[in-house]
DNA sequence: AACACGGGGCT
DNA sequence: AGCCCAGTGTT
């Protein structure tokens, strides 16, 4: 009996690994008629590979675009960037996420400099190395930008050799990425490492899509693909749920005294880390309790005027927020609510500071006229 | 293996 | 409202 499960075992793996073989030929001729036009693709330079492959982590192509764009202008060549001063890179990265990403490029560049005289290691395993760049980004670098036969493998190929194998693996687990990124390592094309990876990639963000319905009748590997002659192509890939999220609740306060607002720089950990925001605390306080706590740091005229509330989703947490516009005179030091904060003009929140995304529905209230109706004493 | 870490677009 | 995206680092 286990010698029958091995034999069928290793049936399997040379079907498998048949098909696998099979889909350089259809895929890169299906490639070469349409790859989109992306700004990255102009010229395979691996600092602009390995820039546009950080961005696209976790991150749409659409939303990436504008900013690749911007960073290379601003930032030319790995020594600008090694260089660059922490806020100033993270104002290029505003918006975009994952704000580690941004620290790490810097780790990276100021290594590649050092360590390797401003030229990007070509080897998967010395990329492996530099800090935010892990499986796929060493494997995309590689073959990309040096025409190594490495695989790399991201959420749209585990979507597509799902499918085409049919395999009912969780493909969220880090072993079925493994054993992908094995097998592929394993049968992929010597010729044109980086068109095969990017090739899979595009026919799953294109293509073999997510959610709706996958165009399977378009689709170049339809005569190979196991879960299309199966016609369970709507059933794959398998995952496991996500936890839900965290509901977190926040009063912001936009303090303005005179034509500044205060800011606040936030902890070098943990969410948003190293970002600016307003002044804010856990829960919901009333206009009253607001008052009672800017009295203590205002000694004249203060008006208050409650925002309309907000909501903020994160991957893993909300942040429902209410708000109030503050405004102040006079200001005693030290108080709790101004605690390490600064007061900025609207303009040089707007060229300098990088504020997340989650605060800057709070930026148009800076600029607020407060009526005397709202007057309170 | 599980969790933290952004933001946005699509169904 | 839920899903998921050209993932990585930490615990």
């Amino acid at each position: 009996m286990e010698i029958e499960d091995n034999v069928e075992a290793s049936v399997k793996d040379k079907e498998e690994k048949r098909i696998l073989k099979s889909l350089a030929e259809p895929l890169l001729a299906w490639y070469d008629a349409n790859a989109r036009i992306l700004p990255w693709r102009e010229n395979a330079a691996p600092y602009r590979v390995w820039m546009s492959e950080v961005m696209l982590q976790q991150t749409r192509v659409e939303a990436v675009k504008s900013y690749f764009e911007r960073f290379m202008k601003a930032l030319p060549t790995i020594q600008a960037l090694a260089e660059i001063d922490d806020d100033a890179l993270l104002k290029l990265w505003e918006g975009l996420g994952y704000y580690s990403r941004a620290r790490n490029v810097k780790k990276t560049a100021k290594i590649v400099v050092e360590q390797y005289g401003g030229e990007f290691p070509s080897n998967y395993d010395d990329l492996m190395e530099l800090p935010g760049i892990g499986s796929y980004t060493a494997g995309a670098i590689s073959s990309i930008a040096f025409a190594n036969p490495v695989p790399a493998v991201d959420g749209n190929v585990l979507r597509v050799i799902s499918r085409v194998l049919a395999s009912k693996e969780d493909i969220t687990s880090q072993s079925v990425k493994k054993k992908v990124e094995d097998e592929l390592r394993a049968t992929m094309p010597q010729l044109k490492p980086g068109a095969f990876n990017q090739a899979l990639m595009e026919i799953g963000a294109t293509v073999c899509v997510p959610n709706g319905m996958a165009k399977c009748e378009i689709c170049p590997l339809n005569q190979l693909c196991k879960a299309n002659i199966l016609g369970i192509v709507m059933d794959l890939p398998k995952k496991t749920p996500k936890k839900p999220r965290t509901i977190e609740e926040k009063t912001i306060l936009v303090i303005k005294s005179g034509d500044k607002v205060a800011i606040r720089k936030r902890c070098s950990k943990g969410i948003l880390a190293g970002l600016y925001e307003f002044p804010n605390m856990e829960g919901y306080l009333s206009e009253k309790e607001v008052l009672y706590l800017v009295k203590q740091m205002s000694l004249s005229a203060i008006r208050i005027l409650k925002l309309e509330d907000s909501k903020h989703i994160f991957t893993h947490k909300e942040w429902h927020m209410i708000g109030y516009v503050v405004k102040v005179e006079e200001l005693e030091q030290n108080n709790s609510i101004l605690k390490d904060c600064f007061f900025v003009e609207p303009a040089e929140i707007e060229e300098r500071y990088p504020i997340p995304t989650a605060f800057q529905r709070y930026t148009k209230y800076i600029n607020i006229i407060l009526g005397n109706d709202k007057f309170k004493d």
